[in-house]
DNA sequence: AAAAATATGTTGAATTTTCAACAAATAGTG
DNA sequence: CACTATTTGTTGAAAATTCAACATATTTTT
């Protein structure tokens, strides 16, 4: 157990928690390890959702089981990462989706309700883990949020500039690399690749945006009418 | 400030919270009413991402402003309804949004920091307030989840599918009425509201679905192959 | 430096969506 | 019940997207 406070330092659900601290802590959360191979599940659809965990290595999938029966891989999560919070804060009863081991894993497991529930001997980081869940779990409506205002647009065109948009005014430049290659970005945009290189190659042409791979420029910026 | 406790009791913020117990919770939260007149600022881009709010009556919407200046409702809300606090949560600095009032309205505002932090009186119900406050952003992450697991489908039908699965899963029954008429069915699924009608027509034709206005069934279910 | 693998751009045909305009059905009102 | 307003369905043309197939560019490997 000892072994994996190293990577679970790293971990926003313990941020600012001491290395020292996280022994007891896991003790007192009654947190579990669990050594997956890979395809194995580690949370299965009608499973109570009253877990959340973090990749300590390896990688994990969210994979969801739709009406027809169709799977499909919603999320991906690496070390470090915590997932199964929203299902596990939320008051749904049982899980929507199976959480797999996609390689060789290993995680930790935390009862949600052990971290919500402030114990009885009130270790003292007990509130520090608690708002750092709250956290994790804002931040991941604020990620939904900004994809859903980019996806919700009718055409590439206007998904790609609000996409681009956001990152410009994050990065408070209207030049700035995004994170993605063309197909990872044609995914998060949910459009075709191969329409994607195309419309960029127009907008570039209308003179509308600059674009080399993954740099970007935003032109003719409306004069601010805010 | 006491007229409101009644409102402030069906609110998910105080849920499990004794209406006798609010008043003096307000005070320790630092809570304040606002007044907004209909068309009126309650919260602006730029301010510090530090309140969240309960609408206590009246209407108000959530509005964002992109890049180019284009202004677009992303959210409303109305009375007992929580808004704000997936920014106020997270760690971002400043609101990306505006909350302004689209009826004359009067809002609770409360700093989420004296919600997040335990007050030196540890007041009993502190505890409660702070575990709504989880589930209230997590119940939006999962709302945000099945929304994109909706519109990231490429075609009408295949959104409308998703979207009726998920519906009959909950209902657990292959009959069921959805909440939306067929223009905010169609403003969910991101599609045109004409194209929707003409679709469904085809699936019903095709023996996909029955529908009937806001009722629905799914036909060809497959032998459940998990 | 050459070869192989990967990523990006381009094209045209088929499919799908949007858009506008209107018809039909339903709900609401005096 | 008749009238009006609202909702839903239908249609065809225009616009946009997907899809497949291939060309070009870039990166990685040997």
């Amino acid at each position: 157990m000892k072994f994996f406070c190293n990577y679970l330092h790293e971990s926003p659900l313990f941020a600012g928690i001491s290395k020292n601290c996280i022994p007891a802590m896991l003790g007192c959360l009654g947190a579990r390890t669990l050594e997956c191979k890979k395809g194995s599940a580690i949370i299965s659809i009608g499973d109570r959702a009253e877990n959340l965990g973090v990749v300590l290595n390896g990688k994990i999938q969210m994979v969801n089981l739709d009406y027809y029966g169709n799977r499909s891989i919603v999320a991906e999560m690496e070390s470090s990462q915590v997932f199964g919070e929203v299902f596990a804060c939320s008051d749904i009863a049982v899980m929507p989706v199976d959480i797999v081991a996609s390689e060789d894993s290993s995680v930790l497991l935390l009862n949600a309700r052990r971290i919500t529930q402030v114990c009885t001997n009130a270790c003292t980081f007990h509130r520090q883990i608690i708002f750092n869940l709250l956290k994790i779990v804002a931040a991941k409506g604020l990620m939904f949020g900004q994809k859903i205002n980019v996806v919700s647009k009718r055409t590439t065109r206007e998904k790609l500039l609000t996409y681009l948009g956001t990152v410009a005014e994050q990065a408070g430049d209207d030049t700035f690399t995004i994170p993605y290659n063309r197909q990872e970005l044609a995914d998060y945009l949910e459009v075709d690749r191969s329409g994607l290189s195309s419309e960029i190659g127009k907008m570039c042409k209308e003179g509308i945006i600059r674009c080399h791979r993954s740099n970007f420029t935003l032109l003719h910026k409306q004069p601010d009418c805010r």
